[in-house]
DNA sequence: GATGAATGAGGGTTCATTCAT
DNA sequence: CATGAATGAACCCTCATTCAT
């Protein structure tokens, strides 16, 4: 695992993030290597000696920089949690990690690319999916446990999952003013209650 | 407004027609005007008596193919509803549109031109905006009388609209195995039940 | 000659004016057909009906609308006339018929048809030989009748002729500030004593 | 200023050559890109490695191989000459200039943009306008000197130059016969002595 | 490793010309 | 006569990719 920091590493560290910084600007198609070069202070050439071509470039980008794996890491720390502290964790880490710059970037490359991109559509989907099932997974505990009522928590989980993303949508990518005049906490906050309002036991 | 059904108009309408599929399938800057020419039947000369550009072409699909003229016409028919049957009718309204398969075309070019393409951007915002606002102006008038017990509309609306973008996202566009176990009807059912839970007067 | 003044020939004409002032402009390369149909107020298949491509259109324009042959309607009525005067009509001549605005148009056109179309390149040298040679013979005369001394002729008659039309290259072509500061009475004036100078006897 | 003889600047030269003599023969509109690689051996999209587009091209040809700056360096070597010496050389050296191959080559270019590109246009304009004043500017000198006698210097030159731009019309651009006759110093000792016989002291 | 000149396929676009109406 | 939709070839230009240096 441990890689000798050597500057090949450097290298195609500092052309990934040129690239990045480059498709989330202009989209991957409009995107010339040469801007990516520019961006990235070397020739189109280098390019090639690091990736074997724009897709690849893309595909590695999407593998590498994705926040899927980071997202990860968050589940095992969370499960112990009662269910409103643990949605909260859950939005807010997700929103953290998207807030971030360079994830910001990513989910401007990765959107158009998940439509027309059969292999990256279903690398999106599995995160997607992955994190769905986690979710659902907890609520299913909680329901079983006698914390929150029985109900559909396949259902429930999709549409808190849903309800993120629609956030993430209209404040990450379409900057909606609607959506930025609130706070991220009281927009966590609302999304939470409103998703356990039906589950707590009445 | 009725046009003899003129060539000239048909012709139109069926690179429209041609251009919206392609542009579906391939995306915007992969399809080439060969590819719309040959979906039409025509020669790529004939698509600019028509249009003055490839990106013209765009921004006329999206302009008269979109949907939000149609949603447009719901509102009236719906304020005198009450909040479960007004938040039903609106979901059904909104989902039967992009069920429709022409619209789930315009819905997969929108969403890459909505990151890179200025013009387009404030275009599809600008009809985001409108049926939060639409339904926000409804869930203040309900609570006003009563109906509702006083919170933050605006919050609840957007809650709402960012629920079924969630959807819509999931089912039309990522085809999420997960997102299409459940009907429609469920998942509707789910999200206004969830959503009027907070809201009704204790 | 005498044609009916039917439409056929007025047609005919319109297309004419609109593709001089057309070429004109943009020069016959950059100038499509739409523009001279729209200058003509009419479309495009119907030039098609008066002239058999783009190129004759051209061809037509140059030899119709050449002043040529008005100019050699001027021959007869100065052989008479004394040198002095003779060269101070023939220039006027020439110029009056270059500032004619349609013949104007007509230079225009012809400057570079002259340069990269051989059929055009022959037509047009043939009206500067032939405008020469009638001063050459005129000056001729006027030598051997002793009113001019005894020098090169054809010499005089160039020299004359590639001075008017220095003139007129930079005054109607370039629109040349210090050739637009002087009259043309006086530009022709000078010309003319500057020519005869050397050829009246001593 | 001396480059390394490499091959990048030889490159950008061998295309200026080859666009040279295609734009002299077929004109700037009527060449294609294609020609100009096959000419200079080479790909079309080598073009667009060292020069903008079609329309840089040209520019460049124009400034980097106009003859205005050879002629000014002839300039400084002059003033000191008489009027008859003087007038001598400036034509011959035009004249030396103008039946270079690769000048005419320039000048068959230049012509037609001259008449539809305003950017050449005036640069064209500033060349001739900048001979015509050093010419004056000579002419005025020696008439306060009492060399020549009092006349309006500018009209002398401006006529002085018409004649050297109407032989070289007819000679280098129409090959005109007539002009052809003629050895080129007598063209030019006619052209002199004419102009100088109105300018001597009585 | 690194360069950037060179390629060649393909893209968007224009336009002279034709022809059914 | 007149229209203007339709064609198809050509044009200018871009760009991913290769490769000699």
């Amino acid at each position: 695992m441990a890689r000798t920091p050597g500057t090949t590493e450097d290298r195609r560290e500092q052309i990934m993030d040129a690239a990045l910084r480059v498709f989330a600007n202009k989209g991957f198609d409009r995107a010339s290597n040469k801007d990516i070069a520019r961006e990235a202070g070397i020739t189109t050439g280098l390019i090639y000696h690091y990736f074997a071509s724009k897709g690849e470039l893309l595909k590695t980008l999407l593998e590498e920089r994705s926040p899927f794996h980071k997202i990860r890491q968050l589940y095992n720390e969370m499960e112990s949690q009662s269910p409103d502290i643990f949605l909260r964790l859950l939005a807010n880490r997700v929103l953290d990690l998207v807030e971030e710059s360079k994830v910001q970037h990513v989910f401007r490359i990765f959107l158009p690319e998940l439509l027309f991109n059969q292999t990256i559509s279903s690398l999106g989907l599995k995160g997607i999916q992955e994190g769905t099932r986690f979710l659902e997974t907890y609520l299913q505990k909680q329901m079983d446990q006698g914390v929150l009522r029985q109900a559909d928590a396949s259902l429930a989980a999709q549409t808190f999952m849903g309800g993120v993303m629609g956030f993430i949508l209209r404040r990450q990518l379409l900057h909606d003013p609607m959506a930025l005049m609130y706070s991220r906490d009281e927009l966590v906050n609302y999304l939470v209650e409103s998703t356990l309002q039906g589950l707590y036991p009445r």
